[in-house]
DNA sequence: TCTTTTAATAGACAAATGTCCTAAAAATAG
DNA sequence: CTATTTTTAGGACATTTGTCTATTAAAAGA
């Protein structure tokens, strides 16, 4: 988590070692829940080793994946954590997961500890802003098989690494439409 | 602008002035552009009057509305003015608007004058992190209709202020499919 | 006001995508 | 290693949504 940081800014010393008496760890098994619908999100947690995947509910009783994130990446339901309303997302893990964790009062204690820690934060929030955008971009601009076809030429990981299941959903599209999209391609 | 920033922080009359000094203005024409895509965004701006909408081109050629901005709310190809990349999007006014403009050196100076700034400036992004949010939401949640329902109910203005065929594909639909759609409610 | 342009509606048909179901393949547990 | 469960692939058919087009309604310009 800290080489994050440091990739935004150049912390002292000083800045670097409350951040490190502000983390707590946990790991997860394979399956494991991290969040639950309906609670409220209290922890951002950067991933050391495994996967994780973010899905909610639709009416039908379907999960529907809403991200996935991997090593050196940060996941929360960030809407929960910052309104400070219920979740309507899981966080579950897809493998052995190993975290670091920030939870509220830390990440409260570092932003106000200095300028620096805002900044950092503002400008994480702004990376976070812009790869939730692409992807809106890619919901309104591509039909599925062009998402899968993106995601086949350039996160190769996704393809590798996530069941076909929830990549399907991931995408937007059903399981049985990807197996068609998945014929076409190969 | 001035009152969404104190609804966020209690600035000084001094930390405001700052503010008003940076501040330009702008009107444009009914139809008019702000910004064209493969521009730099290098402005926010504030809609004191009239309306804003973002839209891309796809690959057909067809203008595919990304999102509306009404008085008192911001606008700005962020993706573009956080990555310093070009813009994909095109904004235009869709009635004779009057604008409040930050351009990035004057955002960049604010920011550079104070914790407060930077702090209001993380919130204010947090904010649009979760409407985005909730959008891409409603895209992997929601049928188009489902989409067009909750706009009904709960956001009235798009439905009397915008062209339909913005519309459309706002909901990420074809005109053809929201006539289907509104013959069904009505 | 009259004329011209643009926007909205809707029919007929086509294409894309979903639902339901079964069989094979792969992963997991004992 | 075997048995059981889960995941993936794909056939048959249904539904949704898009395309193309024409007509009417509304808006803009002269």
């Amino acid at each position: 988590m800290k080489s994050v940081f440091q990739s935004i800014q150049n912390f002292s010393a000083e800045e670097l070692n409350l951040l490190n008496d502000l983390i707590t760890f946990r790991t997860l098994k394979k399956g494991e829940l991290l969040l639950t619908e309906n609670q409220v999100c209290n922890e951002v947690v950067f991933i050391k080793k495994g996967i994780l995947r973010s899905f909610f509910v639709n009416h039908k009783g379907d999960e529907i994946t809403n991200c996935f994130a991997f090593e050196n990446e940060f996941m929360a339901s960030f809407a929960s954590f910052i309104t400070q309303e219920k979740a309507e997302e899981n966080i579950q893990a897809l493998a052995e997961t190993e975290l670091q964790i920030l939870d509220r009062k830390a990440l409260e204690k570092l932003y106000q500890s200095g300028f620096n820690w805002q900044e950092t934060g503002r400008k994480l929030t702004e990376l976070e802003f812009v790869n939730l955008h692409k992807r809106m971009v890619s919901f309104q601009k591509l039909s599925g098989a062009q998402r899968y076809e993106e995601l086949y030429q350039n996160h190769q990981k996704y393809i590798q690494l996530i069941p076909l299941q929830y990549l399907a959903s991931y995408l937007g599209i059903t399981p049985r439409h990807l197996s068609r999209i998945r014929k076409a391609v190969v």
